[in-house]
DNA sequence: GCCCTCACG
DNA sequence: GACGTACGTGAGGGCT
């Protein structure tokens, strides 16, 4: 049945089953918007089936693909062992459906789909694979199924999907100890827990993959049991041996499954555009329809109908329910004179809500110049008011003057203002910060405003980013005319203010009617997900803030931290040549890999550890520990690199960031950055200046109050570990907190039964690492690698913790549960953060798992300071003062030297009470706070 | 553009 | 029994 397929031909076998659970899991839970049915799985099978086919390259195309699905459940497994799989959770309720969808789209995309009653899809890609190979031909499975792997070898081999790295017999026998042959005695030996494979107790992979390698193979190992040294080690196998034998039968996959198609049956074909194109856009996913219409050079056929949203569902600020048309470029208009602007403004006053869009010459709202802007009222009815753009750049300068056919600028602002500022009327923005700062610097302060970005973060973060371009094709199955397509990139970029107006009104007013869509789509879902508190009280409030805050900068001593620079430059340049001197011979110290060839190779260190890249280590944790064994030149690296990174990212690059204008330094902060709802500071990061060590503080003193002003800086007390207590319930904790005593210590003192008075500060340090390991959702590991003290000591004391603070294990176990339910966690305050990932199985579920245990408390603690950040402006109104920074439990201001003490009594009653009257917290919320001429005083 | 390393809470 | 492991960020430099 082979002919037809031989040498020369080459075979890939797509693991379907595989492909859906990572889609599944992958994405949020996406439905088909004219019935709801769930289409996460669909959408992401065909997009990675749709990425697949378009990756393909050079001498590894195939020539022939299937891609094979299981059946069902029950197989010939089932007859040697009835167990087989018994512990397999029921798929969730709404992959379900889309089983028989992702066959459709298997064959819509025209590659043959193969199942068989009985046999699971690994028997079937085993048997195709060794009857290709048996042909002469070249087999690639995609597929990281540990199961699949002693397929390898032999002209098999099998490519990890996601990483899109071959794994071949080096990788087996990473995993498995042995090469691919003798991967099924491993696993006969070791057994599944996830396929209910017994094995033999007691006995893992590595000691299975030691047991083989000693012995050959499974039956010599059997057969010879009696041999084996270790008493217990023999005894399990020999009593155990039937198992094993039923195991490896179980594990072992069946190659001789009689097929009834050839392999040349499975050669590639091309999609037929029609067929695809129609079962894309019965699954109504908008934006691979577009993406394949296109490659293929046809029309995108047209979608179902909405259903009308229920009204419950909509929510009060809802605009009724109709499917929109199209998004149509062409319909968009270009406001050059008073008369059409006047007439834009009348329809914005009469409906009450415009998405807005600023355009600008570059992306720093405090340098940038206003080009334009663009408004939309509604589906098709978006225009571009063009400002300032000059004539082209025709010829390399351009003509530099302004182009014709615009309003003058003064004269549209003035005309625009009494509408952005009219409180009946609702701007709507995509990442509104950025326009309200830009109209901000014209006069203008926009109220009231919504944010789509933010109406995104606040029912989705944690599932995806929010930035436009991906809420566009998430949501509306549109995809942006890319900026790129106007301005150009690398060298040959050129501002907005030199595209063409006419294309310029194209791109700006898509822009508009993309945010008024993503509005109109996203703003009547947050009752029904309950996050419209989260949103008005949390995000919403947060623009104009922050905004105040950006725009007020702070101010630097740009010459305290270039003298700091160039005596950074000379110890580098000492250092560096008694490293050079050490290493026998000059290289780039700043350059990890020569440094690691240099440690490991040239010098013949022992502790070299090779990571994924082939890249030696040296990490500051494996260079302090070269250090200690008495190497000199290891410290010195540590010395190089301490001293490398305060001046290249704080003393050289802080004074570049000063604008020249106010003279000051103005940061960005990201309101939907972070998934738990800290903020996140960039251009530059004042999130992250020194403070551990002492040279490092040095560089806080370059942050400096105005003549006459000083800074204030207010900062909250052990607040997660407050969050903890009251959110876990925990008596000791919340006890401690009322009593105001040292809570490590507390800690230490209920764990190790030592009296606070005269405590090791040792034993102090360690109860401060648990307290914020369990705050991180704590491992035996990690805690041990963090205090350098042995792994099972470590657990000992984590078991010591748990059996003192019961709650906090109940809590952990109560979140990761709600969070296995619900799919997501929420804060004290009604933040939601989406969990994907936490019902995978495997490693991959870990880090979900702690991120979960995480972002309740470190969510709360963003909310709280946020909360007090939005009700600072009014409380300190009064006085001589102004909010400039935030560092996550920290508050900078600058004041008039005379109200530092007022300032701070107002600031610190706000951030205090932060939490009320929304939640009655069990435990007091503490503010310390320091002042000073600079940050390093102040703190 | 990705990886490594390291600064902060 | 073994896996891989602290949570959340952003920036700079090396390297492909």
């Amino acid at each position: 049945m082979t002919d037809g397929f031989g040498k020369g031909h080459h075979l890939h076998l797509i693991d379907g089953s595989a492909f859906i659970f990572r889609a599944y899991h992958a994405l949020p839970p996406l439905t088909r918007r004219s019935d709801g049915l769930p289409m996460g799985a669909v959408a992401g099978f065909c997009n990675m089936v749709w990425k697949y086919l378009q990756d393909g390259k050079g001498s590894d195309q195939p020539t022939h693909a299937a891609v094979i699905f299981d059946h069902s459940a029950r197989t010939f497994r089932n007859d040697i062992y009835p167990l087989y799989k018994a512990n397999r959770p029921e798929p969730p309720e709404d992959l379900r459906p889309q089983f028989p969808l992702t066959r459709e789209a298997t064959r819509a995309f025209n590659i043959a789909c193969i199942e068989t009653e009985g046999f699971e899809a690994d028997d079937i890609i085993a048997s195709l694979a060794c009857q290709a190979r048996d042909a002469g031909g070249r087999v690639t499975i995609i597929s990281s199924d540990k199961d699949l792997m002693q397929l390898v070898g032999g002209g098999v081999e099998m490519m990890d999907p996601i990483k899109g790295k071959p794994i071949g017999p080096d990788e087996v026998r990473e995993k498995f100890g042995v090469g691919p042959e003798r991967v099924v005695d491993v696993q006969a030996l070791a057994g599944d827990s996830i396929d209910n494979v017994p094995g033999a107790p007691g006995i893992g992979i590595k000691t299975a993959a030691q047991l083989i390698e000693e012995y050959g193979d499974l039956e010599t190992l059997l057969a010879r049991a009696e041999e084996i040294r270790q008493p217990k080690r023999r005894q399990t196998l020999i009593d155990h041996a039937e198992q094993i034998r039923i195991s490896r039968r179980l594990v072992e996959l069946d190659c001789r499954m009689a097929l009834d198609f050839s392999l040349e049956s499975l050669e590639i074909r091309e999609p037929e555009p029609e067929a695809l194109l129609d079962f894309l856009a019965r699954m109504e996913l908008r934006s691979l329809t577009k993406r394949v219409a296109e490659r293929f050079g046809t029309e995108a056929p047209t979608m179902a109908e909405a259903a009308p949203v229920p009204a419950a569902v909509a929510g009060p600020a809802a605009v009724p329910a109709v499917e929109l048309p199209a998004i149509d470029r062409s319909l968009y208009v270009t406001i050059r004179d008073e008369a059409v602007l006047a007439e834009w403004l009348a329809e914005i006053a009469e409906k009450g809500v415009v998405a807005i869009d600023t355009e600008t010459t570059g992306l720093d709202d405090m340098q940038a110049e206003l080009v334009g802007v663009s408004l939309c009222t509604g589906p098709g009815r978006a225009a571009y008011l063009p400002l300032g753009h000059v004539d082209g750049a025709a010829d390399l300068f351009g003509s530099g003057a302004r182009a014709a056919g615009q309003m003058e600028r003064e004269r549209a602002l003035a005309m625009l203002k009494p509408v952005l500022e009219d409180p009946a009327v609702l701007k709507i923005g995509q990442n509104i910060k950025y326009d309200w700062k830009m109209l901000a610097r014209h006069g203008i302060r926009m109220a009231p405003l919504d944010d789509t970005m933010l109406l995104s973060y606040a029912l989705n973060a944690g599932a995806h980013n929010h930035g436009m371009d991906e809420l566009a094709d998430l949501y509306l199955g549109h995809r942006c005319l890319p900026i790129k397509d106007l301005i150009g990139s690398g060298k040959a970029q050129i501002n907005f203010s030199q595209v063409a107006i006419d294309k310029a009104s194209e791109y700006a007013a898509e822009d508009a009617e993309v945010t008024w869509r993503l509005w109109h789509h996203l703003r009547p879902r947050l009752a029904a997900n309950h996050v419209a508190t989260a949103y008005e009280r949390l995000e919403r409030p947060m623009v104009a803030v922050l905004a105040d805050m950006e725009m007020a900068g702070i101010r630097i001593d740009s010459d305290h931290l270039r003298r700091m620079s160039s005596a950074f430059a000379q110890k580098m340049a000492a250092l560096e040549a008694e490293i050079h001197e050490l290493a026998g011979g000059p290289f780039n110290v700043g350059s990890p890999k020569q440094l690691g060839e240099i440690l490991f190779q040239r010098m013949g260190l022992a502790g070299g550890k090779q990571g994924k890249t082939g890249a030696y280590s040296t990490g500051a944790e494996v260079l302090e520990d070269l250090a200690a064994e008495g190497h000199e030149l290891p410290g010195r690296v540590l010395d190089w690199r301490a001293i490398s990174k305060l001046k290249s990212t704080y003393t050289d690059a802080l004074p570049l960031h000063v604008n020249p204008e106010t003279g000051r330094v103005h940061t960005c902060y990201s309101i939907a950055g972070a998934q738990t709802g800290r903020l996140a500071s960039t251009d530059p990061n004042l999130q992250n200046i020194p403070v551990r060590t002492e040279e490092g503080r040095r560089i806080r003193e370059a942050f400096v109050a105005a003549p006459g002003m000083r800074l204030v800086s207010l900062d909250y007390s052990q607040i997660e570990l407050r969050i903890l207590a009251h959110v876990a319930q925990i008596p000791a904790l919340k006890q401690a907190f009322r009593d105001g005593i040292d809570i490590h210590a507390m800690t230490a003192s209920q764990m190790f039964g030592v009296p606070v008075e005269g405590m090791d500060p040792s034993v102090r340090r360690r109860a401060k690492a648990i307290n914020f390991g369990v705050i991180y959702g704590i491992s035996g590991f990690g805690l041990a690698r963090n205090l350098r003290i042995p792994r099972a000591e470590a657990q000992s004391f984590i078991d010591t913790y748990f059996e003192r603070f019961p709650e906090i294990r109940a809590y952990m176990d109560r979140t990761v549960a709600g969070a296995k339910q619900d799919g997501f966690v929420r804060t004290l305050f009604g933040r939601r953060i989406m969990t994907p990932g936490i019902n995978q199985s495997g490693p991959a579920a870990g880090g979900a798992r702690r991120a979960a245990i995480n972002a309740p408390i470190q969510g709360a603690a963003a909310d709280i300071i946020r909360r007090a950040m939005i009700r600072m402006p009014d409380a300190i109104r009064h006085l001589p003062a102004r909010m400039l920074l935030q560092v996550h439990d920290e508050l900078v201001f600058e004041v008039e030297e005379g109200a530092v003490a007022e300032l701070i009594e107002a600031a610190r009653g706000i951030m205090q009470g932060a939490a009320d009257p929304a939640v009655r917290l069990d435990v007091p919320l503490i503010v310390d706070a320091g002042h000073g001429l600079n940050w390093a005083q102040a703190h």
